[in-house]
Parts: C-alpha cells; sequence; structure tokens
DNA sequence: GCTATATTCAAGTAGTTTATCGAATACTTG
DNA sequence: CAAGTATTCGATAAACTACTTGAATATAGC
C-alpha cells in the first residue's frame, strides 16, 4: 500500500515538473513569443526586458520541463516550442484565465481606456472585406513571424518599419492591423500612429493562432509585402 | 512604451496565478480526484493523505486561482471543480507531460512489472464484448463516483466492499476492472484481489473522461448495482 | 445552551527555492 | 586571435514552500 503512494507521488510530481515551468510570468511570456517563430536567446531578451544572462536561465527552465528544444546555428542558439501541443496547452491556459479571472478583463479594459477608440473591430465583417479587397489587412509584428505563418491576404508591415510603407498604403480606405493577439501591443501602436498620419485605421484583436482555430485561412513563407 | 511592459507584466501574472495554483503535485492530486466527484475536505485529506489542515489550505490555493468552489452542507464544506474547463486544463497538462517527460512512462512501467500480468486490455475488443454480454465490467472507484458518471453497463462495486460481492460475480467470465485512469491503482488491486480468488480478472486503463473523449456512452446517477 | 464535528485561521518553523546580477568560461566564425 | 553569442558559476537577498500545532469559528443535533 506504501508503494501505492509513492508512485502516485512520483507521477504527480513529474505532472508538476511542467506546470512548475509554467508558473512564472516572465517563462510565460516567453513561451507565448515561442509560439509565434522560434527566436535566439538575444532577441528573446530584448523582447521580454531581461537580461541575457537571466533570459537563458528561464529557458533552461522551460527546456528540462521539455517544452522548447534549443538548436545552435552558428553563433546564435535558436529555440523553438518542443511539441505543437505546448502551443495547446498554453492557449487552453490562457483560455481558462480569461474566462475565470476577471481581472485579467479588467486590466484590458483599462488600458484600452488609455488607448481610445481602439475596440476591436469584428472578425466576421473583416473576413467579408477583406474577401472583397474592401480593407488592407496589415501584420505588425517582426518579419521573422509573418515569415512564419500569417493571415491570408495580409501584408508585413513591421511596427518598426510602418514609416517606410506609408505611402503604399491607401488613405481612403480602412486599414486593419493585427499582431500576435489580443495581449500584444503592436497593433495597438500601429493604429495609433496611422490614425496620426490620417489613415482610417483599425485594430484586429485575435492572432494567427486564433484564426487558425476558427478554420480560417493561414499562409506562410511567402514574403510579400 | 512603459505603459505596455507595465501591461504585459500584469497580464502573464494573471496567467501565471492559475499555473501556481497547479504547480504542486498535491494541488494536482486533488484537483484529479475532484475531476471525478465533489468532495468533502475531510474525504480529500483522507485520500491524498494530507493533514485535513493541510488540505483546507491547498484547497484555498486552488479555490483563489478560480479552479474549484466551495459550498457549504451542513457540517461540511463540498469542494468541486469551478469549471469543465479545469478539466480540460488538467488533462491537457497531463497528455503533454505523458507524451514528453518519459519518466512517466518508466516509472509506470516499473510499477506494473511489480504487479506482473496486469498489463491494461485492450479498449477495441472490450467494448465489443461489453455489448455482447461477454464480460462483466466493474467500476471500483468509491459509490460516489460511479454516481457522478461511469461507463454505461459498468457495475458499481466499490474496492471497499469488493468482498461483499464476490457471490454474484461470475467466476467463468472474464471480468474487467477499471478506476479513475491510468494512474489511480484501485483497478490494480481490484485485479489482483479477485485473482487471488480464481476469478479471471483484468484492468482497463482508462477512465470514465478518456471513455468519453472517445465518444463512448457514459451513464450518471443511476446506482445500480 | 451544550457538545461533537468539520473546517478554517493564525502563527511559527525549517527548508527550499527564486529571480537576478556580474564575472568567468565556452564556443563559433571570420 | 578577435569579436560576438550563449551558458555557467558564485553569490545575494528575498520570497516562498509545505507542513504542524493549537485556537477559533460554524453548524447540527440533543
Amino acid at each position: 500500500m506504501n508503494a501505492n503512494r509513492k508512485f502516485k507521488d512520483s507521477i504527480y510530481e513529474q505532472f508538476a515538473r511542467i506546470s512548475k515551468a509554467l508558473s512564472s510570468p516572465k517563462r510565460l511570456e516567453l513561451l507565448d513569443l515561442l509560439c509565434q517563430a522560434e527566436r535566439s536567446v538575444e532577441l528573446l531578451a530584448k523582447l521580454t526586458g531581461l537580461s541575457v544572462a537571466n533570459a537563458s536561465q528561464h529557458l533552461q527552465v522551460l527546456r528540462s520541463a521539455r517544452l522548447i528544444e534549443a538548436e545552435k546555428q552558428g553563433l546564435f542558439v535558436i529555440y523553438r516550442l518542443a511539441d505543437e501541443q505546448v502551443r495547446d496547452l498554453l492557449y487552453a491556459l490562457r483560455g481558462l484565465a480569461e474566462k475565470r479571472l476577471t481581472e485579467i478583463e479588467h486590466t484590458t479594459r483599462q488600458f484600452l481606456e488609455n488607448h481610445p477608440g481602439l475596440e476591436p473591430v469584428d472578425r466576421d465583417t473583416l473576413r467579408e472585406r477583406v474577401r472583397s479587397g474592401a480593407v488592407t489587412l496589415i501584420d505588425v509584428r517582426p518579419t521573422e513571424e509573418y515569415l512564419a505563418g500569417h493571415i491570408q491576404g495580409a501584408r508585413c508591415i513591421p511596427l518598426d518599419e510602418l514609416e517606410k510603407h506609408l505611402d503604399r498604403l491607401p488613405k481612403d480606405q480602412e486599414i486593419v492591423a493585427y499582431c500576435r493577439g489580443p495581449y500584444c501591443v503592436l497593433a495597438v501602436e500601429a493604429v495609433e500612429r496611422l490614425r496620426a498620419r490620417g489613415f482610417k485605421a483599425f485594430r484586429l484583436e485575435d492572432g494567427v493562432y486564433e484564426w487558425q482555430l476558427l478554420g480560417l485561412p493561414i499562409d506562410a513563407e511567402s514574403p510579400a509585402a
């Protein structure tokens, strides 16, 4: 009977390895970035605001829980998700958090109140208008994420290079920007900058994953801008 | 720009609330039990081998992450899952752990080596034979779990009361026992006891949840034994 | 109102773990 | 070998962990 207890304890300890690795906000953010595209330590550190050494250690934690994999490419070490199921688990976690923790909605609403007029556009009407060409859809994430996968019909206009592309964007037509998802602020920033210059810009809340879940078309590896 | 960092940090902190609550083996075990049926603190403490005070504290942690709910019923406080999605998240976690952490398979195999001949029976052939009546399927979990939901056609024979039911079990026919799932040892124990008495007993690895996922029929609230 | 029972609370302990930093080290490429 | 990238080491301070003990609270039945 004591052997049973020991068996159970060691099994649940293994399960807990995964959730322990997920129990740090910074690691969740790292994983979230890796859901979009694979990346080097340095880049991940910059995107999350961590020191390189610190980011590296967080990444080791995730790796020893077998959630991500590392591959050496020349000078860089490229990290990527170890399994598609990791993405699913992460989004299940996010979904449950959104549903059960009302604080998240509060925080989001508060944030959007500081950026007035940025309520997300409706997904269904958007889809219709993208199809008919009545709307220009732009993906404002870094180019490597666009390449890894983007909504069909979207143009690749990373936020950093927004100004370069201004003359190729229509002034009279609606422009809809999207990024990594509801908690990524790239699209918010993009819309604000575009509006300041007189464009009719709006924000799509979804990211590529949400779009894909709905069975909507995704393209990859075709960097047409 | 600093506001963006703050926003992200507080969002990911909320997500981490959930995974922090899941990061303890004992809490995972408690949740696992609550996936089968709602229960009082005292019972949960006994089943997990925790002191009542300690179990209560773990339950508070789960509750403050909104994963479970408490309801006072007379002297007892009954805990239950707060949402179906909690079960899904838990099983997603388990699934990923099984797939990625080979240690789990090792531990399980090692455990089964100490209980020879207890390899689980095949789910598909079982189903056929249950339907045709060539097999007696028994649910050896506590009665309250059977009532909350059991595989269609299974008889309620809690492990504690196994001996009481012996004379109503067939000696010439195969008996298949199941419990909470692959890491619950009730069925293992049941099969060993039955075999010691000359029954042709086998073990089904699945629990109710796995059965349900396969779209197979579940019954509830009909305590026919 | 008294008593038995179930649960929670508060406080304390001992041990572990955490995130983080800066410097040292290892590796790769030109 | 020089420059750039990543990991490791050592150390720090803080925070947190699971758990125990004993008291407090709540409820039901007598």
